[in-house]
DNA sequence: ACCTTGACAGAAT
DNA sequence: AATTCTGCCAAGG
Protein backbone atom coordinates (compact mmCIF):
# COMPACT_ATOMS: atom_id res chain seq x y z
CA UNK A 1 0.00 0.00 0.00
CA UNK A 2 0.81 3.27 -0.82
CA UNK A 3 3.31 2.30 -3.47
CA UNK A 4 2.67 4.53 -5.77
CA UNK A 5 4.47 3.25 -8.75
CA UNK A 6 2.70 0.01 -8.95
CA UNK A 7 -1.02 -0.57 -9.39
CA UNK A 8 -2.64 1.84 -11.79
CA UNK A 9 -1.67 5.64 -12.24
CA UNK A 10 -5.62 6.39 -11.79
CA UNK A 11 -4.61 6.74 -8.13
CA UNK A 12 -1.98 9.64 -8.99
CA UNK A 13 -4.29 11.36 -11.82
CA UNK A 14 -6.78 11.13 -8.54
CA UNK A 15 -4.31 13.01 -6.06
CA UNK A 16 -3.79 15.90 -9.02
CA UNK A 17 -7.50 16.73 -9.44
CA UNK A 18 -8.12 17.14 -5.79
CA UNK A 19 -5.17 18.86 -5.21
CA UNK A 20 -6.60 21.45 -7.20
CA UNK A 21 -9.74 21.89 -5.51
CA UNK A 22 -9.88 25.66 -4.47
CA UNK A 23 -10.12 26.87 -1.06
CA UNK A 24 -13.55 27.04 0.24
CA UNK A 25 -15.05 24.55 -2.06
CA UNK A 26 -15.92 21.02 -2.41
CA UNK A 27 -16.16 18.35 -4.73
CA UNK A 28 -17.47 14.62 -5.11
CA UNK A 29 -16.21 11.36 -5.70
CA UNK A 30 -18.23 10.93 -8.51
CA UNK A 31 -17.15 14.18 -10.14
CA UNK A 32 -13.64 12.92 -9.93
CA UNK A 33 -14.17 9.28 -11.43
CA UNK A 34 -15.96 11.03 -14.15
CA UNK A 35 -13.75 14.16 -14.65
CA UNK A 36 -10.78 11.63 -15.52
CA UNK A 37 -13.02 9.42 -17.14
CA UNK A 38 -12.74 6.24 -14.54
CA UNK A 39 -14.90 3.08 -15.22
CA UNK A 40 -13.57 1.93 -12.19
CA UNK A 41 -15.87 4.45 -10.52
CA UNK A 42 -16.13 6.48 -7.77
CA UNK A 43 -15.15 3.89 -5.34
CA UNK A 44 -11.94 3.83 -6.12
CA UNK A 45 -11.23 7.75 -5.98
CA UNK A 46 -12.29 7.22 -2.40
CA UNK A 47 -9.55 3.96 -2.48
CA UNK A 48 -6.67 6.68 -4.02
CA UNK A 49 -7.70 8.75 -1.02
CA UNK A 50 -7.32 6.10 1.82
CA UNK A 51 -3.80 5.39 0.23
CA UNK A 52 -2.97 8.83 0.19
CA UNK A 53 -3.84 8.91 4.24
CA UNK A 54 -1.32 6.80 5.28
CA UNK A 55 1.34 7.98 2.02
CA UNK A 56 3.11 11.12 3.96
CA UNK A 57 3.94 12.16 0.18
CA UNK A 58 0.38 13.26 0.03
CA UNK A 59 -0.48 14.50 3.32
CA UNK A 60 -0.81 17.93 2.58
CA UNK A 61 -3.75 16.71 0.17
CA UNK A 62 -6.71 18.68 0.79
CA UNK A 63 -9.09 15.54 0.71
CA UNK A 64 -11.27 16.83 3.01
CA UNK A 65 -13.15 19.09 0.41
CA UNK A 66 -13.71 15.61 -1.49
CA UNK A 67 -17.30 14.43 -0.16
CA UNK A 68 -19.96 12.07 -1.11
CA UNK A 69 -22.74 12.89 -4.36
CA UNK A 70 -25.87 14.34 -1.24
CA UNK A 71 -22.65 16.81 0.35
CA UNK A 72 -21.81 14.02 3.22
CA UNK A 73 -18.95 13.79 4.73
CA UNK A 74 -18.61 10.49 4.53
CA UNK A 75 -15.06 10.16 4.89
CA UNK A 76 -14.77 12.37 8.43
CA UNK A 77 -14.15 8.83 9.77
CA UNK A 78 -10.73 8.42 8.24
CA UNK A 79 -9.79 11.87 9.79
CA UNK A 80 -8.89 11.83 13.59
CA UNK A 81 -11.98 12.94 15.17
CA UNK A 82 -14.37 16.00 13.12
CA UNK A 83 -10.70 17.50 11.46
CA UNK A 84 -12.93 16.93 7.92
CA UNK A 85 -15.65 18.95 9.60
CA UNK A 86 -13.35 21.90 11.22
CA UNK A 87 -11.37 22.62 8.41
CA UNK A 88 -14.11 22.73 6.21
CA UNK A 89 -15.66 25.13 8.64
CA UNK A 90 -12.50 26.79 8.39
CA UNK A 91 -12.78 27.91 5.40
CA UNK A 92 -16.21 29.10 4.99
CA UNK A 93 -18.17 26.54 3.85
CA UNK A 94 -21.59 26.47 5.04
CA UNK A 95 -23.15 23.24 6.77
CA UNK A 96 -26.59 21.55 6.60
CA UNK A 97 -25.88 19.74 9.30
CA UNK A 98 -22.95 18.65 11.18
CA UNK A 99 -21.93 15.85 8.50
CA UNK A 100 -23.65 17.76 5.70
CA UNK A 101 -22.24 21.11 3.16
CA UNK A 102 -23.81 22.94 1.05
CA UNK A 103 -23.16 21.59 -2.39
CA UNK A 104 -25.10 24.00 -4.06
CA UNK A 105 -23.10 26.90 -2.60
CA UNK A 106 -20.03 25.35 -2.60
CA UNK A 107 -19.84 22.50 -5.51
CA UNK A 108 -16.59 22.56 -7.34
CA UNK A 109 -16.84 20.64 -10.66
CA UNK A 110 -13.34 19.42 -12.53
CA UNK A 111 -15.10 19.00 -15.85
CA UNK A 112 -16.07 22.76 -16.06
CA UNK A 113 -13.36 24.19 -13.58
CA UNK A 114 -10.10 22.78 -15.55
CA UNK A 115 -9.08 22.34 -18.39
C1' DA B 1 -8.02 -19.07 -4.55
C1' DC B 2 -12.67 -17.47 -2.58
C1' DC B 3 -15.31 -14.12 0.02
C1' DT B 4 -16.11 -9.82 2.09
C1' DT B 5 -15.69 -5.10 2.56
C1' DG B 6 -15.59 -0.43 1.31
C1' DA B 7 -13.94 7.76 1.66
C1' DC B 8 -19.53 5.82 -4.28
C1' DA B 9 -23.35 6.38 -7.46
C1' DG B 10 -27.01 5.35 -10.40
C1' DA B 11 -30.61 2.06 -11.71
C1' DA B 12 -34.13 -0.86 -10.40
C1' DT B 13 -37.70 -2.42 -7.44
C1' DA C 1 -40.26 7.94 -1.69
C1' DA C 2 -37.42 4.60 0.28
C1' DT C 3 -34.81 0.53 0.11
C1' DT C 4 -32.28 -2.78 -2.41
C1' DC C 5 -29.43 -4.25 -6.30
C1' DT C 6 -25.58 -3.81 -9.25
C1' DG C 7 -21.18 -2.26 -11.39
C1' DC C 8 -16.49 -1.54 -9.99
C1' DC C 9 -11.89 -3.25 -8.37
C1' DA C 10 -8.23 -3.07 -4.68
C1' DA C 11 -7.05 -5.06 -0.03
C1' DG C 12 -7.43 -7.99 3.73
C1' DG C 13 -8.92 -12.20 5.91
Amino acid sequence: MGNREKSEDYFEWVYAVVAKIPFGRVTTYGAISQYLGLRSGARMVGWALNSSRIDKEYAGLPCHRVVNRLGQLSGRYHFTGNVMEERLRQEGVVFINDFTVDLEKHFWDPARELP
